[in-house]
This record gives C-alpha cells, sequence and structure tokens, in this order.
DNA sequence: TTTCCATGAGAAT
DNA sequence: TTCTCCTGGAAAT
C-alpha cells in the first residue's frame, strides 16, 4: 500500500538511524533465514530508493568494495516498524497504511524514554520477515512481496526496468512524457506503470489526474506533452510533501470543507467533488480502482 | 468467527 | 484478464 514516498522516507528513516552499524540479522518468521545469514553482522553502508523499492547496502566496511543488497518492495501490506531507546528516534512505523499507526506516525514510540543501556529489543510482533537489531534499536519488516539478497548488478538492473521517480535527483520528466505520449493506453493505466513513472501509486494517480483535469481513460498518446510536464512538478511536489509529512495530502487547504479532506477523488466515490459538487465516480481500470469528477475530468471524445 | 479489503505486482491463462 | 501471494484491521455474519 505504501507508494513511493513512504519507501524514500523509509530510506532517510535508516540512513539517520542505522548508518555505518553493525547489524544483528535474523528472520525471526524464517522465510528469510538464508538471506539474513549472508547480512548478519555486516555494517549498513548505503541506502537507496527507486520508485516502490527500497535498496540497503551492507558490507564489513564503509569502504569495502563488495556491497550486498537487501532489496525490500512492500507490495501491499509490507510495513517496517521500529523501536529503540532515547536515542533512537524514529518514527513508530512506516509501510503499509495502518490507520493508527503508519499515516500518523504518532511523533514517539513508547520505548522512546528507555535510556540508553536499558533498552531491550521486543519480541518480534506478528510474522517478522526479517529483524535488523543494532545497539540503540531494531527494525522489524513484516509482510513484503520482495525481500531479497542481490548483487550491484542485479540492482542496476532493477533501476533500469523502473522509469523516472519525481523524487530521486535523477528523475527525468522527459522520459516521462516520452513514456506515456509513446503509449495508446488509458493515461491513468500508464501511471501506475512503474517503467513509466516509478513510486506513483492509487491515490497519488487518482490526484494527480484530478489536479491536472485529465480524464484517466484519456489515450496516453493523446494526452498534451505541457499537461504531462506539469503533472509531473505536480508530483514532484506532492511526493515531497508526503516524505516529509508521512502523509499523502493532495487538497489545497482552500478546497478542504473538513478537516479530513485530504484527497479530492480517492475513495470519495458518491460524495460531492469539493471544488464543482459534481459526484464522484469510480469504475475497475486494470484490477484496479481508480476515481475521478464527472465534471473536472472530462471524458474525452470517442478514440482520445 | 468469518469474510472482505487494501496506497502492488508478477505469473499464469 | 485472472490468479496468486504476502498481512492484519474492519466489516459482516
Amino acid at each position: 500500500m505504501p507508494e513511493g514516498h513512504s519507501i524514500h522516507r523509509l530510506s532517510l528513516a535508516f540512513t539517520e538511524l542505522l548508518h555505518g552499524q553493525r547489524l544483528e540479522v535474523t528472520s525471526p518468521q524464517g522465510r528469510f533465514a538464508a538471506g539474513a545469514a549472508v547480512l548478519d553482522g555486516l555494517r549498513l553502508v548505503d541506502t537507496d530508493a527507486h520508485g516502490k523499492h527500497l535498496f540497503l547496502g551492507f558490507a564489513r566496511d564503509l569502504a569495502a568494495p563488495d556491497v550486498h543488497w537487501l532489496r525490500v518492495h512492500l507490495g501491499l501490506y509490507g510495513s517496517w516498524t521500529f523501536d529503540g531507546d532515547a536515542t533512537f528516534q524514529a518514527p513508530h512505523a512506516i509501510g503499509a497504511p495502518r490507520r493508527r499507526v503508519a499515516e500518523e506516525e504518532t511523533a514517539v514510540n513508547g520505548a522512546s524514554a528507555v535510556p540508553a543501556g536499558e533498552w531491550q529489543a521486543p519480541e518480534p510482533r506478528g510474522a517478522v520477515r526479517v529483524r535488523l537489531l543494532a545497539e540503540h534499536g531494531v527494525a522489524d519488516l513484516t509482510g513484503p512481496s520482495a525481500c531479497e539478497v542481490i548483487t550491484a548488478e542485479e540492482k542496476a538492473a532493477v533501476h533500469a526496468r523502473l522509469g523516472p521517480d519525481p523524487l530521486r535527483t535523477d528523475g527525468d520528466v522527459a522520459q516521462f512524457v516520452a513514456g506515456v505520449r509513446r503509449r495508446a493506453r488509458p493515461v491513468g493505466e500508464l501511471l501506475m506503470d512503474q517503467s513509466v513513472i516509478a513510486g506513483v501509486g492509487n491515490i497519488y494517480r487518482a490526484e494527480a489526474l484530478y489536479r491536472e483535469r485529465i480524464h484517466p481513460w484519456r489515450l496516453g498518446k493523446n494526452v498534451p506533452p505541457a499537461r504531462l510536464r506539469a503533472m509531473w512538478a505536480d508530483l514532484e511536489e506532492l511526493m515531497a510533501d508526503g516524505v516529509a509529512t508521512g502523509r499523502i495530502v493532495t487538497t489545497e487547504e482552500e478546497d478542504r470543507q473538513e478537516e479530513d479532506d485530504r484527497w479530492y477523488v480517492y475513495h470519495r466515490t458518491g460524495r460531492p467533488c469539493l471544488r464543482c459538487g459534481s459526484r464522484v465516480v469510480e469504475d475497475v481500470m486494470a484490477g484496479r480502482r481508480v476515481f475521478w469528477c464527472p465534471r473536472e475530468q472530462r471524458r474525452p471524445p470517442a478514440a482520445s
């Protein structure tokens, strides 16, 4: 469920909390026992994020040439949960939007008041695929759709098949525009294609289309390049805000009628559009629900 | 207690 | 296009 902003936020969190530290790597659940054995006792020497993929680099020391990369994709349900002593300042949990946990990211975790030296790692909660244990804290991973140890070459191959990421400094808007314009597929479908644009998920998809007034079924090749460039710039801002806050908020303040009006159309079927009052509608596109305002986002003429 | 559903994506048909 | 996998909270029974 987490979209790209959560992954970049995680990347930052791992850097801040664990960079350079030697980690005890285990798989309490057992399903990652072999991979954990490879990483156990190494140091976290690098972190990276591209789209919804998180990469944690492990090596003997910071200068070691051979880095083992842990690639994690949270899929629909994965999440990381942190715990630690007073020196281990981390969001309580990041990942899947458990209503209480990830979305609000309650500032301080329960153990953060524990003085350094008195903290002990809690028992793993649920099916923990990987536990990264350091002196002052722990990170537990549950429910990932991908969790594997790969080489630098294999990591490069992952980057190669992913499209530009609005949150990365190497994100290339021209590549995004070309990727959409090249295809005779609905633009709403292309926004979910990680080879076209990496990191966008169902919420950012629906909201970006709304904010740019584009009907989800409009064909990519028929969306003017200027509109796509504007959408990219919009996503850069929206997603950066998501990284900073840990929440997806796409509504402008003047459009919020209630405190929790975070989105314009996502999961608002049947409710009035915050700008025009029309009822928001939904349909299924490539197996995922897609939402839009039938007035703000006009269905294009046939075959466009 | 069971079923449903979710901010995903790869494989199978 | 449909199936499948991973988890856990909410909704339905």
